[in-house]
RNA sequence: GGGUAGGUUGAGCAGGUGGUGAGCUCAGCUGGCUGUAGACCAGCCGCCUUCGGCUAUGGGGGUUCGAUUCCCUCCCUGCCCA
């Protein structure tokens, strides 16, 4: 596709959204060094190179075609260098599917008071022991290189959460341009994806300003980033449609950074992106609350200690195949270990069914037809007010 | 039997030398997590319908305007001595 992506990444899109224009749902394959990804698809996020609580069987077996790992952690511990001399990041976590590493952009926002942004770059305090560190987009690229993931991505400024002016927004986002080309021109290996990432906030103008400005660069691919903080469904929606239709004639891969709720990744695969990556389904499970069809349940609740059923009747994973509801829930009450294994594979199992069932839908063309009902299906896990009513 | 240290809201405690004890940690109940400083965080946790009120420091007496505090007595627990 591009000069530095040919050979480090390929995109085909097997089912264009149709004519009709009823969605831009769209089936893809994205192809990288390591292995093959279906898309729509998502990523497990694994931080410290391994998702908290899973091995790599576990990975498979939940589904993880590929997974995200992150450069600024990395370098701070274990040290990329150190990485590169046992083997790079496949070979040290022992994982052989395809990997994608965040640049560490994310960390600007997430670290708070513990960095100072300037043109050059970002100044981190470490949040392990405090010290120094100074990140730059050509930093951020090296890292990547030397980890040795599917893809990288260059480093940005996320437009920091909150009501930010549209000052500050422009500014991030300049930024954000600026980075890109400089991430771009830092950019070896051959082997080695890279990704661009779209800013501008919430603002209309700004959002396709960055968007055109980003798909003017020969990345591999295309990120939408800051839209998983704390704007409405609405705003989101909005934003990814404008990207949507900068980009409608643009051959790449589309990946929306940060979001992993299923209604979320629904309404944003109708707006036609390919890749997602979140936290939250590992999160919450780790926190006691498990996904199924009907809702969602805190196994937490009193409720869960006498309930002999499975988390999710039917469902394959490692939980629900051995183990009763009660069981789970006594291990969180004690605060066992096994307890997040299996929340983490049950949620993680659900997420990336999800995302199969979106794609067998849009392979078998009926995508628009289901949305309702993957709407209802989707939406009654983050609903509010969730009726579970165990048998 | 004699000493001694204690008995505080589920548990464990803090405090209180006469005038506001509902404070802490567990446990318990509930909610929230979206490019992971997250096996985390937040709220509730005596009773009542309230930003308001009431009741609570083993039981019973007493002194006092007022007692968790001082006095008497009883009960219970730990330890020491017989």
């Amino acid at each position: 596709m591009t000069a530095s992506g040919a050979a480090a990444a390929s995109f085909e899109v097997l089912t264009p959204p149709p004519a009709d224009g009823s969605t831009q749902g769209r089936l893809g394959r994205l192809t990288v060094t390591h292995g093959v990804v279906e898309t729509p698809q998502f990523m497990p996020v694994g931080t410290n190179a391994t998702v908290k609580a899973l091995d790599p069987d576990d990975l498979v077996a939940v589904g993880a075609s590929i997974i995200l790992a992150n450069t600024y952690h990395l370098y701070l511990r274990p040290g990329h260098e150190r990485i590169e001399r046992l083997g790079g990041l496949h070979r040290f976590m022992a994982w052989d599917r395809p990997i994608l590493t965040d640049s560490g952009g994310f960390q600007v926002v997430s670290l708070g008071d513990l960095r100072v942004v300037d043109e050059e770059g970002v100044t981190f305090r470490s949040h392990l022991d405090g010290s120094i560190h100074r990140f730059t987009p050509e930093l951020a690229i090296a890292v990547q290189a030397a980890l040795g993931a599917d893809v990288a991505v260059a480093f940005d400024q996320p437009v920091p959460p909150g009501a930010s002016s549209r000052a500050v927004v422009a500014d991030a986002t300049a930024r954000t341009h600026r980075w890109a080309e400089r991430s771009l021109a830092a950019h070896r290996r051959a082997d080695q994806a890279l990704f661009g990432i779209v800013q501008g906030g919430l603002e209309p103008d700004l959002r396709a300003d960055s968007t055109r400005f980003i798909a003017s660069l020969p990345f591999d691919g295309i990120c939408l980033g800051g839209l998983a903080g704390d704007e409405t469904a609405d705003e989101r929606n909005a934003a990814l449609d404008i990207s949507g239709q900068v980009l409608a004639d643009d051959p790449r891969v589309r990946y929306l950074m940060g979001l992993g709720s299923p209604i979320d990744m629904l309404e944003a695969v109708h707006r036609g992106v390919d890749l997602f990556d979140s936290v939250l389904p590992a999160r919450v499970a780790r926190t006691g609350q498990v996904w199924i069809p009907d809702g969602r349940l805190n196994l937490r609740n009193q409720r869960f200690l006498d309930d002999a059923e499975p988390i999710q009747d039917g469902c394959p994973c490692l939980a629900c195949r051995r183990f009763s509801r009660a069981y789970i829930a006594h291990l969180f009450r004690a605060r066992e270990l096994l307890a997040y294994r299996l929340a983490t594979c049950h949620n993680l199992t659900f997420t990336l069914d999800f995302m199969a069932r979106i794609r067998s839908a849009l392979r078998a063309g009926t995508f628009p037809g289901m949305l309702p009902e993957l709407r209802s299906r989707a939406g009654r896990i983050s609903a509010d007010e969730v009726a579970v009513q165990s048998a």
